[in-house]
DNA sequence: TGTGTAAGTAAGTGACTACTTGCATTTCTT
DNA sequence: AAGAAATGCAAGTAGTCACTTACTTACACA
């Protein structure tokens, strides 16, 4: 493993365990198999190595995403909220600790406001799509539905280490619940309804 | 004021500022225009300060309440969640503070899920009223409604700022818009019911 | 007037922090 | 094999941190 590679892994570890000012330069060379030295000969200073940790991370987050024509809503929506939730629980410890601080280092809020903003988009797009295709019964607005599920989505995954007496068992089950709770507001039949052939292609070209 | 009270609050605010390692005793001493020395003498060191600074906090926070027999539901839900998203946002800088370092201080946990865990308790008390008067007409999981409504709310309240585009506009009807898309998911419909008169005495014994 | 208590002042302790310098060693490239 | 670049080691700098000690001041109450 390259040496800059495990300096990087090994702050962004440190990072979530203990936030920046808990990352000492010691534990995190300690932590790389590294001279704390190195560390400021490739990245200069503290700070620009936990910023270049960010931003590696956040470079390297994957999420999973909906399809442009929607076929089975409720299969579709409860595979994404799930590989979201996944996601965010997968990264809690350093969520959290971005959040608490973000106030004192705002520059860390455009590397952490970036994964969630892509889902919200995501999630309106493909809930303006179920509209169109006249599948949303009820009044409706695009940012509210989406923010109760991610928010329902992001609490779950922040706070239930902490009370799971106050949310849904089991934890596996929670996106799929979640998931149905929208669509039951948004009045969306359960069931999938078959793409025609334009869409499938369509979809397919998109997709690519 | 009580040099006492001084400090506690002042360190309430530097915490909510700094966190535990950017909260120090000078600092706190500076805010509360006490000698730093002060600060030992009372509370013994840095961690009791904090810990007491805490729960004074939270035994100072109020909550509003649900009534125990339900009769407008929109619009008791409303002046609920919006008086717990307020809570929220008046403290959205502590409790980002407190998440973000729970794991290495547990035992500000109990603290900390004092507030979130009474609201859960309360909402999915009220919603079980509803659905035994039987206005909730859709099958039903109460800690899946409430951990919804919630956690829209929360994370409302602590992300908005960072990216508010992804929440609903205004925000002040926010808490109003998360209600009554729960509301239609439970299949409840709008306007209010009376109470009878039975219910109605229930209702004030039960609040004194 | 004397006494106890809470507060302030001044100085300092030992541990830790980010970061630097000088020099020896390893590793990679050519 | 030769030179260059990356890395390690030892030591040190200047600053901050929580916390202590020894002594002084202000005030309440008896």
């Amino acid at each position: 493993m390259n040496h800059r590679d495990a300096i990087l892994a090994a702050a962004a570890g440190v990072f979530a365990q203990h936030g920046f000012r808990g990352s000492t330069t010691r534990r995190i060379a300690d932590a790389a198999g590294v001279n704390e030295i190195t560390i400021f000969r490739q990245f200069g200073s503290k700070e620009a190595l936990i910023r270049a940790a960010m931003q590696h991370l956040t470079q390297s987050a994957g999420l999973a995403t909906l399809p442009d024509i929607p076929s089975d809503p409720e299969r579709e929506l409860t595979v994404w909220s799930e590989s979201f939730m996944q996601h965010l629980r997968l990264h809690s410890s350093i969520i959290r600790k971005t959040m608490g601080e973000i106030e004192e280092r705002p520059e860390m809020g455009e590397c952490a406001t970036e994964v969630p903003r892509r889902a919200s988009n995501d999630l309106c797009h493909y809930l303006v799509a179920l509209k169109r295709q006249g599948r949303i019964t009820e009044k409706f607005e695009a940012k509210t539905a989406a923010a109760m599920l991610l928010g329902a989505i992001f609490s779950d995954a922040m706070g239930r280490e902490m009370m799971p007496e106050n949310f849904p068992q089991p934890k596996e089950k929670a996106a799929h619940m979640y998931t149905r709770v929208l669509l039951r507001a948004l009045g969306v039949e359960n069931g999938s309804r078959k793409a025609t052939n334009k869409q499938t292609k369509r979809s397919k070209q998109l997709s690519n």
